[in-house]
DNA sequence: GATGAATGAGTCTTCATTCAT
DNA sequence: GATGAATGAAGACTCATTCAT
C-alpha cells in the first residue's frame, strides 16, 4: 500500500525494534483519542505527544510532520479495513449471492459502527490530507476482492461483473456512511441495514446472480 | 430553518437592506473561492474579508466569528438544495415510480456534481461544525417531500413508507458522495448513475410499488 | 536601492503613516540594541518586538519574516551611509589630492567608528543574508561618487581612472573593517589612520594625481 | 595558542592516538562540508556527526558542545594559517622589499582564495564565536613574523617599524577580505592585487625602506 | 458605521545535549 | 567506549478577534 503513497508523508523511520513499534502504536492511539475528544482543531503536535506520553521530539523521528502522522494513521487503518474486509469475501467464496452480499454489508457495517468515535476521528483527520493514493489503493482491494468472491458464485452469470462489483460498494459505502453521518436511533439503522441487504440482493438477482 | 440553531452560531444580525444582503452574498462566495483555491488550511477571516471586499471590522458585523459564517454558509447551501430537492419531487406528484426515481437520483447527483469544486468545499467546511441541527432540518424536509411524493404514486401500495423513503435517501444520497469522492472518471459516473436508478427502482417495485 | 532587492525580502508594507513610520524606527532601532547586547544568537523575533514595545504580530505586518527585517535593516544602513560618503565626495570636488584622500578615509572611518557597537551589530547582522544587491547598490554609489570626485581634481591626469579608484576604496573599506576587527587601543588605531592616509596620497601621486 | 584560550571553549580531550586524531579531522572536515552546503543555519551537531562518519555521542566526547567545535576549527586554521604565512616571511629574509610585499600579499591573498568557500565558511563559523583570543594570538604572530623579515632588509633604516608594520598588515589583509566579499571578477581582483603590492611598496619606500 | 492595525495566545518544528544500552 | 533515541526548551510565524480612529 506505500507503493504510490507521496513522498513527503512517508513516516521518517520504520520502526524496528519493539520500543519503537510499541511508540509508533502509542502516538496513534493517543492521536485517536486526541481526535476523539477535540476534534482536527484541537489535535496539536504537543497534545498528542503528552497524551502518547512521549515528547514532542520523539513524535518527530517518527513523523516528520504532523501531515505524515495523519497519513500514516489512516494508512494503517484502511490497510487493517481492507485485511479484515478481504477475509469477509474469501470466506464466503462459493456460496449464495444472499449470503455473500449479508456478508459484505455487515462486515462492513459493523467495522464502521463498532467504534464509532474512532470512525467518526479517522473521517475528520482525512479532510484536510491528500490521501487520494490512501482511497485508490484501498478502493483497489476491494474491487478484487469483491470480484473475485461474485466469480465464485455457483450459479451465477453476471455480464458486466465490474460495474456490478463498484455500484455495489459505492452504494454499501455510501449508505453506511450516510446512516453514520445522520446519527439515527440504533433501531432505524438496523431496519435499513436489512432494507439494504434487500436492495442489493435484488439488484444482484437482476444482473443474473 | 433556524428555530433550532445553536445560540452561538446565529449570524449577529439578520440583513434587511439590499445592501447588506449583498454584502452577506459577497462574503459567502468568497468563502467558497477561499475553500476552493487552498482549502481549510487557507480559510482565514482575512482572506475571506479580502476577497469579499470588505474589512475584516465589517465582517464581524454580520457574523460573530469564523465558525457564524461556516454554520450560514452551510445553511444557506442546504437551505436551497433541500428548497430545489422539494421542487423537483413536487414536480413528480402522480408520476411513475420509474419518473420518480429517476428525477430524484439525476436532480441530487446533478445538484452535487455541476458544480464538483463548490461541493467540496462545502463538505470541507462542514468538517469541524456542529452542523447536526442543519443536517437534521434538512433531512427532515427531504423526508417529508419524498414521502409525499411516493405517496401520491397512482398505483402504489408501500407497506412502510417511511422505512422505504428513508433507506432510499440514505442510498441515493450516501451512494452519490461515495463516487463523487472516489473521484472516477465520467465515464464510470454515468454508469453507476444507472445502475443505482435501476437498484433502486426494482427496490422500490418489491416494496410494492 | 530597492531595483534588485530580491523580492522574498521585500518589507510587506510601506510605512506611510506617521505611526508606521514610527513604528517601524522602534523596530530597527530594537533589533540593534538587541543585536548589541546579545548577538545574532539571542535575535529573536519575539525580543526584538519586545524590546521595540510592539506585539510580534504587529513585526509581522512591516516584515514578512526575520531575514526581511535584517535586510531592511542593513538596507537602510546602507542607504545612509551611501549619502553621507556621497555628500562628503561631492563636497571635495575641486580640491586637492591629500584634501580628498583625508576626507574620504576620515569620514568613513568616523562612519564606522562613532557607534561602533552599532556597526558590529549591522556586520553580524549581515552574515547570514542574501545581500549581494545591497552590497552592490552600495559599491555602485561608492565608486560614482569617488570617481566624480577624483575626476573634479584640477591638476590631476589618472590613467585609468576606474582601477584607481576601485583599489582606493578596496584599500580603505578594508583596512576600516580590519583595524576596527582588531580591537586595538584608540591610540594606535589613530596612527594606523594617519598612515593609512600618507599611503592612499603617495599611491594616488603615483598615479598621476 | 591554548594559552589564552576561554576555558568553556577548550576541547574536552586532546586527541592522542591516531585514530582520535583521524576522527577529529573528519569532524573538522565535515563541518567545513556543512557549512559550504548550507551556511550557518544549516550547521546542526547531527548533520557534522552523521557526515563526519561518527555518532553525536562520539563528537561530543571530543567537544564539549558545538561552540568548542567551531573555536577549534577556527583556532586550527589559524594556526595553520599562521604557520604558512611564518614560513613566507622567513623565505624573504635578506630580500628587497619589493621582493618581501610581493610574497606577502600573494601568499595571503592565495591562501584565502584558493579554497574560497571554505574561507568563507570560516568567515561565517567565526561570527558568533568569542574568537578575539584567537585573532590576537595569529595577530601576535603575524606581526613578530613580519617585523622580523622587514628588519631584514639589507639596506633599509624604517622609523617606526612597528607601525609601519602593523598598517601593512592591517592593508593587505583588509583589502584581501574586502575583495573578496565584493565577488569581483577574477581578472579585477587580479588588477587590485598588482595595485596593491604598488601601494604597499610606494609605502614602504617613503618610509625609509 | 466602517476600517484595518494591533494583539498575543497558540501552533508547528528544530536541535543542542544527555544517558541508557 | 560508542551509539543514537529521547528530551523539551525555545524559536518563527499565524490568525481570530478587538477597538481606536
Amino acid at each position: 500500500m506505500d507503493i504510490t503513497a507521496p513522498r513527503h508523508l512517508k513516516a521518517r523511520k520504520r520502526p524496528r525494534q519493539a520500543r519503537s513499534a510499541s511508540t509508533v502504536d502509542a502516538i496513534f492511539e493517543a492521536t485517536i483519542q486526541v481526535l476523539i475528544s477535540g476534534g482536527t482543531q484541537r489535535l496539536t503536535t504537543t497534545r498528542v505527544a503528552e497524551r502518547a506520553g512521549v515528547s514532542v521530539g520523539t513524535m518527530y523521528q517518527y513523523f516528520p510532520h504532523k501531515q505524515a502522522l495523519l497519513y500514516a494513521l489512516n494508512e494503517r487503518y484502511l490497510d487493517l479495513l481492507a485485511e479484515r474486509m478481504e477475509n469477509v469475501c474469501r470466506s464466503q467464496h462459493g456460496k449464495t449471492s444472499r449470503e455473500m452480499i449479508e456478508a459484505l454489508v455487515n462486515a462492513y457495517w459493523e467495522a464502521k459502527t463498532e467504534r464509532s468515535d474512532v470512525t467518526r476521528a479517522l473521517y475528520s483527520s482525512a479532510v484536510e490530507l491528500d490521501n487520494e493514493a490512501l482511497i485508490d489503493a484501498f478502493a483497489k482491494r476491494m474491487d478484487a476482492a469483491t470480484q473475485e468472491m461474485l466469480r465464485s458464485a455457483p450459479s451465477a452469470q453476471y455480464k458486466d461483473i465490474q460495474l456490478i462489483e463498484i455500484t455495489l460498494l459505492s452504494v454499501i459505502f455510501g449508505t453506511v456512511r450516510n446512516v453514520f453521518e445522520r446519527n439515527l436511533p440504533v433501531k432505524e439503522q438496523a431496519a435499513i441495514r436489512e432494507q439494504l441487504i434487500a436492495m442489493c440482493l435484488s439488484y444482484l438477482q437482476s444482473c443474473g446472480g
